[in-house]
DNA sequence: CCCCTTTGCTTGACAGTGTCAAGCTACGTA
DNA sequence: TACGTAGCTTGACACTGTCAAGCAAAGGGG
């Protein structure tokens, strides 16, 4: 993509892998838009082309990782079978490996900050996003007092809670990340059975 | 405690003050030591007499947070009676209401880079939160199967993904917003009990 | 082929930021 | 009273985002 010593081929390009690059690589309040402009190799007003400000651009990267944890989440409930707590639990699993796997990105993916930007691909990308969640919560049964909506704020946020604390090292686990969701959200099933 | 065109007496409470009131009303990135500095009436360098950093600074802010967080859990625990659970329950709820109530001191104060100040007092008052809801879980009885690194656990990661995406509007909820963590920590009374 | 317009940047300036160091003032102690 | 120290202030400098003028290249029309 990045074309040494000559303007890249796709501008944009070169400026959202940067911004990916700097993202996981450095402390988030380093990650501007001078220093993704050098290291796209073009001049430092050249994002102002692309993206109207810095927070435009991280939104950008973010609408994109937002699509690859949506990806994760469908191949993991695809093929979990066809018991609807199965599929919802391997969700749940997708998304925490996903988070775990690239903690900074996370933490940014749900700051009002990126979400609100004008005409956001993120939003749009985070709605979809949820919405494979969503979907999967109501195909589960659910007791008689479990509205859709307490049963989606259940699933959530057991992972979105987990992957927080574990990411930020808050929480000690005696095993696993992955085994101890597994396991918490195994105790899910006699909540949404029950 | 800010004079008027005048030094404040305390200049760094009156710092603390003044980043306080700025992260509840701007954008985090507007919370500049400079514009601290401003709204205390000193200089634009006297912060660093007391904080070697803008993190710092935060970071001894938001000590303060956490500190009002655990008092407010402590309360709620003890107005709660004797039932374990009910306590833990309490505390949840102290919990979530200070995150509802202060959503952008909440945001900060799980981040790796105000938690990782050097000699941190905002780190020692986070294990100190920490502790009341720690020492709430293993007084409450768990099923065999559940060691007290995994109650806690599902204790921390309910409250705090609920709260992280409420206050982020990432959910819709049908009822108040405290009626539904009640709700969903009710529905873990039986994952204690077994 | 030539000229004009548009696009996609580059360059330079400026105000805001954090940081550093010299300097000033006030207070306390000998 | 004199000296030293603490607690700032002031000014400079490099970095940031943003703005605007300018440049080069490409495309289209005559």
């Amino acid at each position: 993509m990045v074309k040494q010593g000559e303007r890249p081929a796709d501008v944009r390009g070169a400026l959202l892998d940067a911004a990916l690059r700097l993202i996981e690589t450095l402390p988030e309040d380093k990650v501007s838009l001078r220093a993704c402009a050098r290291l796209a190799g073009v001049s430092h007003a050249a994002p102002a082309h692309y993206f109207p400000t810095r927070v435009a651009l991280i939104s950008a990267v973010l609408a994109h990782a937002y699509n690859q944890l949506t990806e994760a989440m469908i191949r993991a409930r695809d093929a979990a079978g066809d018991d609807p707590f199965d599929r919802l639990k391997a969700i749940g699993l997708a998304y925490v490996a996903f988070g775990l796997a690239h903690p900074a990105l996370y933490a940014m993916l749900f700051r009002p900050t990126y979400l609100q930007v004008p005409d956001s691909e993120m939003a749009e990308a985070g709605y979809r996003c949820a919405n494979v969640l969503g979907e999967a919560v109501a195909a589960t049964p659910r007791p008689g007092g479990m509205t859709l909506a307490a049963g989606i704020t259940l699933a959530w946020t057991a992972v979105h809670g987990f992957v927080g604390l574990v990411c930020n090292g808050l929480i000690l686990l005696d095993e696993a990340p992955i085994a101890a969701a597994e396991r918490a959200l195994e105790q899910q099933r006699s909540a949404f059975s029950g």
